[in-house]
RNA sequence: GCCGAGGUGGCGAAAUGGUAGACGCGAAGGACUUAAAAUCCUUUGGGAUUACCUCCCGUGCGGGUUCAAUUCCCGCCCUCGGCACCA
């Protein structure tokens, strides 16, 4: 071994012999016990690899060594989420095609995320813009249509100016697109739909979305977060008559305690029950109103602050409990999609109330809460009081708390066939279709009476067209492609459907489905792609699927979860209700790994030129240097800081341990000091990967790097122990002192984890601290076997506590053994 | 507004009822060197005292439980993240 630790001869060196001999493979037909180890796949930008790709790499390429050297055939895969936005909007800057972009990226992508050693299976690499890939991301289409989940509805749905499509509710933030951050606005088209909504609630033997969270070791707080979007809420449905008309408005409510101070009706603008309802008198007035609410972008309809707006509809719904008479008013506070997008209003609702307010519609009180002074600004409607309380002017119901109302009132309306209990859910179902150029083209045909036809599965792969113009006009880019639309092709599908029977003999189809799949479509089904890769016949083998799946440990940033973790599990369950699949939530662990800040504290941006390039750290302190630096850094979960000091320390640390394995290596026994910190370092290191707790993990190698440090000679044994334990985080340099300075002759990666023999943890002697009233006084060296009476008669004795005892009454002693010896005080 | 995460030295952080600040960065001093770098050693929360023994204060703030609280309980403040007119 040389001199000097030269990272990039050994790095270079070592990641040869992994990846030519493909010693990371995962075997298909081994007799271990399986681990199925994943990183959420990263979309490769043109921009290269960040740095906090590397911390969630890293992380599960720990996790991977470590089972594998624990028995285990670990499945640790990489691939690439290839379609999407950012390609395309390059395509149109620069006219170069999205493919030859994407390809490009790859391969820096691949060739920046081999330089840092991970022991990935590179056999089994997806890459969903490929059509061995995106042929199963279209059978997916297919399977969900074919079993009622995709659908085409003409639905209000939001599309960005912008980027010229249609986008998913989930990647609406603020009102403003998530890509492009541009105001998105509301419009009525036709798209389609995946039938989300109908996994909420348990079905058959499949978990549902709801209840399948608490069968799964996810952080709590990710958890909520897909609670809080579904969004599930128990209330009633009331029933109000119309007057003059034979029609009922149906209206959602989980505040059916004030049905008796209901005074009025909302409907959101979009209702298609508005022009019904609408008087001639008050026609011009709604019309204006439904018109200005369509010109409105999401943001300045979410503006919270603004005064409430609307028109009277002229017409009159009566109350259910009392008879009264309910003026209808459309206001945009009221949305279209939730519930029948129509609420009862009254004063017992801060927007109600403001709206009444406003309008000076007459309010009323039906609920009375417990302080005085309040009830009389309430009483006088001086101030909104919406939460809950005790009803007042609701007839037979009077003195009831409102929960209690809630449900006897629901009997009551329920008996007159006026009322029914209900469950309301914020999720929509998932709008997949987009008109853009990058993404898997969807399975479908029209013919020329703008039917749909699903193609047939043998009509798969329908391959993306290279003769389009990505320039966005609204339509999508595929529809004026020509080779899309070969005859040819067009006739012998055509020729299909009507021997099938699907299609009239009358009809001709005109024209290929030109939209795109949303890309979280292709996210949402890879960890099952890497179970079988190369499967002609399938997405993958059911066989493969039960033996690898599911998912062991996913590790990923906290950014997906609602997005794709949701549409993950979405898949799985489908697959699951329909028998491919013999569990049904994909990813059994989840962690998340927290972001990795600029050096000034701030987010990493090309903008503020404060972007580390992993390139550059490897090449100057190694990959070894940059996996240990980032595993270091901090609690893995955290968000923090960038430090070029903090790498600087790092590298200290692996200098320091290379060059205790140029000190002379002794076969000799080791002595009872260093054994002591050998055994405590490889418990930690244990349990401290077990719990990802990598950072305390290093620190406890750091400290007997530095015990090493101070010995003359180092006993084989020790370094060969330390090395393995080590191997995980910093395998090049590992592989090299095991094959060097250690002479073996095979990897490290698949020797075994070392035990560590708890007799060494035990010390002769303990320290025990000596306190008086709580508060360190002394402390005592003494054998580890002493007696509680001996520790206290001699703790006593110490100068110091002495002192603190003089004149005192001791009221108690406090004894824990090995660690504290304590004198209560007067 | 609601939900979640967090607040500990000059900095990144340890410690989940038992000696607060492990480990690392930075800083100061020393050894080696013609010198520097590298390396090695020592010191490093604040204050009092300098007898270097000891005492007081100290984990966002205010209370509480306990012999003992960063840790448990109650009430606040601040920072960051998510959701947000869902009736």
């Amino acid at each position: 071994m040389k001199e000097t630790y030269n990272h990039t001869e050994i790095e270079a060196k070592w990641q040869k012999v992994w990846l030519d001999g493909k010693i990371f493979r995962a075997p298909d037909d081994s007799a271990k016990k399986k681990y199925y180890v994943l990183d959420m796949f990263p979309y490769p930008s043109s921009a290269g690899l960040h740095v906090g790709h590397p911390l969630g790499y890293t992380a599960t390429d720990i996790m991977s060594r470590y089972l594998r050297m624990n028995g285990y055939n670990v499945l640790h895969p990489m691939g690439w989420d290839a379609f999407g936005l950012p390609a395309e909007n390059y395509a149109i800057k620069t006219k170069v095609h999205p493919e030859k972009s994407t390809l490009a990226s790859i391969t820096t992508f691949t060739r920046q995320i081999q330089s840092l050693g991970f022991s990935y299976d590179w056999d089994r690499e997806v890459t969903t813009c490929l059509p061995d890939y995106y042929r199963w991301t279209q059978w997916f289409f297919s399977f969900l249509y074919k079993n009622g989940l995709a659908y085409r509805r003409k639905a209000p749905v939001n599309w960005c100016n912008s980027c010229n499509t249609v986008l998913a509710n989930e990647q609406v933030e603020n009102g403003k697109c998530e890509r492009c951050k541009k105001d998105v606005i509301q419009k009525d088209l036709e798209q389609w739909f995946f039938r989300i909504t109908d996994f909420i609630e348990d079905s058959g033997n499949t978990n549902g979305l709801l209840s399948g969270l608490d069968t799964i070791d996810w952080p709590e707080s990710t958890k909520i977060s897909q609670r809080n979007w579904i969004g599930k809420s128990e209330g009633a449905e009331v029933d109000f008559e119309i007057e003059g008309l034979d029609e009922k408005i149906s209206v959602y409510t989980t505040r059916l305690d004030t049905i008796f101070s209901g005074t009025f009706l909302v409907v959101a603008p979009e209702s298609p029950l508005v022009m019904r309802i609408t008087t001639t008198d008050q026609k011009k007035d709604v019309e204006e109103y439904v018109k200005k609410t369509a010109l409105k972008t999401e943001l300045e309809r979410l503006e919270l602050e603004k005064e409430k707006t609307g028109a009277f509809t002229g017409s009159y719904a009566l109350n259910p409990a009392t008879g009264a008479k309910m003026p209808i008013w459309i206001s945009d506070f009221v949305l279209a999609g939730y519930g029948s997008g129509a609420v009862f209003a009254d004063a017992h609702d801060e927007r109600d109330f403001e709206m009444a307010k406003k309008f000076g519609i007459p309010l009323k009180i039906s609920l009375r809460p417990e302080n005085d002074e309040l009830w009389e600004k309430v009483k006088n409607l001086e101030v909104c009081y919406p939460d809950e309380g005790t009803l007042v002017n609701s007839g037979e119901f009077d003195g009831l708390t409102s929960a209690e109302a809630r449900t006897k009132l629901c009997d009551w309306l329920g008996k007159k066939g006026m009322a029914r209990p209900k469950v309301n859910y914020k999720l929509r179902d998932w709008l997949v279709s987009r008109q853009r150029y990058w993404g898997a083209p969807i399975p479908v045909v029209y013919d020329d009476d703008n039917n749909h036809y699903l193609l047939p599965d043998d009509e798969l792969p329908v391959l993306l067209p290279h003769d389009v113009d990505f320039i966005p006009t609204g339509e999508s880019p595929l529809r004026k492609s020509v080779s899309f639309h070969n005859p040819e092709d067009m006739k012998r599908i055509e020729e299909k459907l009507k021997s099938s029977g699907e299609m009239p003999k009358e009809r001709h189809l005109t024209r290929r489905e030109s939209d795109t799949m949303d890309t979280f479509v292709c996210s949402s089904w890879y960890m099952l792609r890497f179970m079988d890769p190369k499967n002609p016949a399938a997405f993958a083998s059911k066989e493969l699927m039960k033996k690898w799946g599911p998912v062991d440990l996913y590790v990923g940033g906290a950014e997906h979860t609602v997005l794709h973790l949701l549409y993950a599990r979405f898949f799985t369950k489908a697959l699951h209700r329909y028998g491919y699949l013999p569990y049904d939530e994909p990813f059994a662990k989840l962690r998340h790994q927290g972001m990795i800040l600029a050096e000034d504290g701030q987010k990493m941006s090309k903008s503020l030129g404060n972007v580390i390039n992993p390139d550059e750290v490897v090449e100057k302190y190694g990959a070894d240097t940059l996996r240990c630096y980032e595993m270091f850094m901090g609690p893995f979960d955290q968000k923090k800081a960038w430090s070029m000091g903090g790498v600087e320390g790092v590298r200290k640390f692996l200098d320091r341990t290379y060059r205790v394995s140029l000190k002379p290596i002794v076969a000799e026994k080791p002595g009872d000091d260093i054994l002591a910190v050998l055994h405590k370092t490889v418990k930690m290191v244990k349990e401290h990967i077990e719990e990802l707790r990598f950072n305390t993990a290093l620190s406890q190698m750091m400290i007997l790097t530095n015990e090493l440090t101070k010995l003359e000679k180092v006993p084989h044994s020790v370094l060969e122990t330390f090395m393995l334990i080590l191997s995980p985080f910093s395998p090049h340099l590992a592989e090299e002192i095991w094959n060097g300075a250690l002479g073996h002759k095979d990897s490290i990666a698949f020797e075994s984890w070392p035990e560590y023999d708890p007799k060494y943890l035990i010390e002769d002697e303990v320290t025990y601290a000596v306190q008086v009233n709580g508060k360190l006084r002394g402390e005592l060296i003494i054998g580890r076997d002493a007696e509680k009476e001996e520790v206290l008669s001699r703790a006593k004795e110490l100068e110091n506590v002495k002192r603190h005892l003089e004149g005192k009454t001791i009221v108690k002693e406090v004894f824990v053994p090995g660690k504290i010896a304590g004198y209560v005080v007067k």
